[in-house]
RNA sequence: UGCCGAAUGGUGUAACGGUAGCACUAGCGACUCUGACUCGCUUAGUCUAGGUUCGAAUCCUAGUUCGGCAACCA
């Protein structure tokens, strides 16, 4: 299903031909690991595509496992919007979906095993504190005092702490490694803490709740996942990684690192994209401006589209910023295969064709798709009074232009050609109608006499054009990287029109649209229906304009 | 000033000691009943300085620049 990413060579798939080749490994298992806190975004994507890919590519497995460790940021509207997300991109967990809840007996154990060794220790030093210990990268930090309890009492602390005997946040467990590493995570981490809240798994089971660093790599080993992807940020958490599994003396994933996908003209924080939500600069996650999954599934965009991107992007650890233009091209090209042709009017100027009878109504019969046959025909009527777009009129016209002015003669696509012989303007000297006549002889678009005519223009009939509520999209933002100005806020480069909402003119088949089905508005743009639109009162997100220039 | 990591056209990526290639973007042109699609052409790159080698984007040394790291977040 996905060669998307199969098909690839990265470092990281060179990592693990080595690991096969020299017998490290004998199989491939990944995860994509979510921690169920907010929406999935293009950036996710190229995670899961790599995670899934992967596994793909080598016949081996990818588990979707939620990474719920701290109850109080997550919540389960999130598990079911994330599980939609992977499903509608293309990917399939199978049976393979897993919970960090689902190991929290087993992190206990394994937490007692380090005090047990003597690598872990209860830490009652209030957080603020334990800063001064821990020191700043240039110079080591010091021994906190408790950091040479006995195991016997540390294990009894330990067991308080579950137990609920302490207040949250009065203390912590603590790995014992070494706090003058130069590597602060390595400055004895935190690796369990009090913390009071009903977790959406396991309930009031447990009042302390393992750490990321401490979990993490303990859910990859328990999975027996061989290959651990994540992103750049992590790489100094590495050695942590590598040091708790160690001395847990159990299964050793690899961790490999690799760069997220930044968008130009977006931002790719969930915390960012929290706040527009939050202040209602956007309307809701899924917004069809927003770089979430589900925004951009609304706003039109295939998931097959997005899989190429993830494929094109490719996988480096070179922080890059990836021009918005190569997703554009990705979601055009599938767009012009697959949707189908339909013709709608956005900015509607009036044509009154003068000598065409006034109660005459013509069905024409237009093709689907102008490269697919199998598209299939469809009828569109045609009558004495039609909307064309306000900018296929021109009064002066250079020769490159492709609409209307005075004299000369355009196809009215799949009817008739036409020449305008008037234009009525408004006060301020904007056209308000063109008079045009029509060729008989010219049924269907093309001339008996074999003259060419430069130019096509789409039109809707006036008589039978439905009216549609329109909503077009810009860039969310006005400059490439809104987070690259550390003065100024990210929303300050929010761009006013991203969203504009206009009544269009649409052929009257267009009502049968069903939510989510996309078309291509010819010379204007893909559209896709919106989640609200209804037969009585249709809406269309513009999912992009085409790739031109009109003038 | 500590540690980790990264530098190839405008952007993203490939080349694994042997012709610097691909995609997107931009520009020009052809075709066209969509200024779409398609097709053709063009601009443009190995961070710097040394070294090893017949030969270096690739190996070595020294710099430069950029990113990440000091939650009881992930």
């Amino acid at each position: 299903m996905n060669n998307d990413e199969s098909t690839v060579s990265n470092f990281i798939h060179d990592i693990i031909d080595a690991d096969l080749a020299s017998g490290k490994r004998t199989e491939v298992v990944t995860r994509f690991p979510p921690e169920p806190n907010g929406y999935l975004h293009i950036g996710h994507a190229k995670a899961i595509c790599l995670d899934f890919g992967t596994a793909a590519k080598y016949g081996g497995r990818c588990h979707l496992r939620f990474d719920d460790t701290n109850p109080e940021a997550e919540d389960e509207e999130y598990v079911s919007a994330i599980k939609e997300d992977v499903k509608w991109l293309g990917f399939d967990w199978g049976e393979h979906l897993y919970w960090a809840s689902d190991y929290f007996d087993t992190m206990y154990e394994y937490a007692v095993r380090l005090i047990n060794k003597g690598k872990a220790y209860v830490c009652d030093l209030p957080q603020e504190e334990f800063k001064n210990y821990r020191g700043i990268p240039t110079e080591p930090g010091t021994e906190p005092p408790g950091r040479n309890r006995s195991i016997e009492e540390n294990m009894a602390l330990f067991e308080k702490m579950k137990n609920g005997e302490f207040a949250d946040g009065a203390c912590v467990l603590r790995a014992k490694i070494d706090m003058a590493s130069p590597n602060l995570h390595m400055r004895d981490p935190a690796l369990y803490r009090i913390k009071r809240a009903t977790h959406h798994n396991t309930g009031d089971t447990w009042c302390i709740y393992p750490m990321y660093d401490f979990a993490h790599c303990i859910e990859d080993s328990i999975e027996g996942v061989t290959h651990s992807m994540c992103t750049l940020e992590f790489e100094v958490h590495r050695p942590l990684y590598d040091w708790i599994l160690q001395t847990l003396e159990v299964f050793q994933p690899q961790q490999i690192e690799f760069s997220r996908l930044n968008l130009t003209y977006t931002v790719m924080s969930k915390r960012k994209l929290l706040e527009l939500v939050k202040e209602k600069l956007v309307n809701g996650w899924n917004a069809p401006r927003m770089p979430t999954i589900c925004g951009m599934r609304r706003r039109g965009f295939t998931a097959e589209a997005i899989r190429k991107l993830c494929g094109l992007v490719g996988c480096t650890k070179f922080e890059s910023i990836t021009e918005v233009e190569l997703l554009e091209s990705c979601v055009r090209d599938d767009l012009n295969e697959n949707s189908l042709r339909a013709m709608a009017v956005v900015d509607p100027l009036k044509v009154v064709i003068e000598n065409y009878p006034a109660d005459l109504v013509e069905e024409f019969e237009v093709p689907n798709h102008p490269q697919k046959e199998e598209a299939g025909k469809r009828t569109i009527p045609f009558s004495r009074e039609l909307w064309i777009e306000h900018d296929d009129y021109m009064d002066e016209a250079p020769n490159k232009f492709k609409g209307f002015t005075i004299g000369r003669e355009v196809r009215l696509r799949g009817a008739y050609l036409a020449t305008c012989t008037e234009v009525i303007k408004d006060a301020t000297g904007n056209p308000i109608e063109l008079r045009c006549t029509y060729d008989p002889d010219t049924k269907g678009g093309s001339a008996p006499d074999g003259r060419k005519v430069k130019s096509t223009i789409h039109w809707v009939s006036a008589k039978h054009a439905v009216d549609a509520e329109v909503r077009l999209y810009e860039r969310l933002f006005t400059v490439e990287n809104p987070l690259g100005d550390k003065e100024k806020d990210f929303k300050e480069f929010l761009n006013p029109e991203s969203l504009e909402v206009i009544t269009a003119k649409l052929e009257p088949a267009l009502t049968k649209a069903q939510p989510g089905d996309r078309f291509q508005f010819e010379r204007v743009g893909y559209f896709c229906a919106d989640l609200d639109t209804t037969a009585e009162a249709p809406v269309f997100n513009r999912t992009f304009t085409l790739r031109s220039a009109r003038m």
